[in-house]
DNA sequence: GACGCTCGTCTACAGAAGTAGACAACCTGC
DNA sequence: GCAGGTTGTCTACTTCTGTAGACGAGCGTC
């Protein structure tokens, strides 16, 4: 069970943290348009949450002219780890193997990342098979 | 993007949840018991974290002698897919396939469950591939 | 039928998260 | 050098979550 961490980001600051990740680094100023693309928030809300993020140290800022350019203060293998394993925490024996699936459908990975998927299963395949064995 | 609804389970609200999801169902008194033995919640905030979950409609109850029986009010799959596309969502291009192997390898799936999954992977690369063939 | 358990409901409160206004510092063009 | 816009900081309020006590209804038992 991986321990609660206050670090942890909120959903509403996923949503800012993740748009930083994908687009490597953003002015505050398109953070602010591309967020309110979708969401409702005020200018002063994605601040705040710009800020919170900074705090717990999911984003570092680079001044910039007289603004900040944001981008991950750390990898976010880390914290998408983080919120991976809650999420099998959450399943058991039954629903973990359709959750899996599921996730690989709608992740529309390519061919070359699904073949890496596949030889990684291959691989834990002929760890379980012969621990099933043992047993 | 998944709307976020009201009716999300929260973290402490998940545990209970899956508890239950776990066992089928739980009489309350049982639920508290394991419950305590994992957290050092209280008895009055389990049970109203019970409510809680009843209120949102994820579980139901039974009533049996002067006590309630708990189970999932609907599959777990439906908050579990809804939990996992929400992670997907976070991820990006870059750190999905590296992600998902994580969980792959977290989930400790047995190698039944472990051939069923290459198969599907097999079917997506198929189609990806020639969708990548098209493009 | 009174006593003590057990259980569910009601109420409460502190802290976190969501949301946003006010305002001062800073550029920038004129 | 000043007006107007842009940006960051501070403060604040509301709602949600986490946490739990108080209490009354039902039930078994002596």
């Amino acid at each position: 069970m991986a321990p609660r961490t206050p670090e942890d980001p909120t959903p509403a600051e996923w949503q800012v943290l993740s748009l930083v990740w994908k687009a490597g680094s953003l002015p505050t100023r398109e953070i602010i348009t591309s967020l309110q693309a979708e969401t409702d928030w005020s200018t002063s809300t994605i601040k705040t949450l710009l800020r919170r993020l900074v705090d717990k140290g999911h984003l570092k800022t680079r001044a910039v002219g007289n603004g900040f350019v944001y981008s991950a203060a750390r990898s976010p293998q880390s914290a998408l780890r983080r919120a991976g394993e809650a999420l099998l925490d959450r399943a058991h024996d039954t629903t973990v193997a359709p959750l899996l699936a599921h996730l690989v459908k709608k992740s529309g990975l390519g061919s070359e990342d699904l073949a890496e998927l596949r030889d990684l299963i291959d691989d834990l395949s002929h760890d379980a098979e012969q621990e099933e064995a043992a047993e």
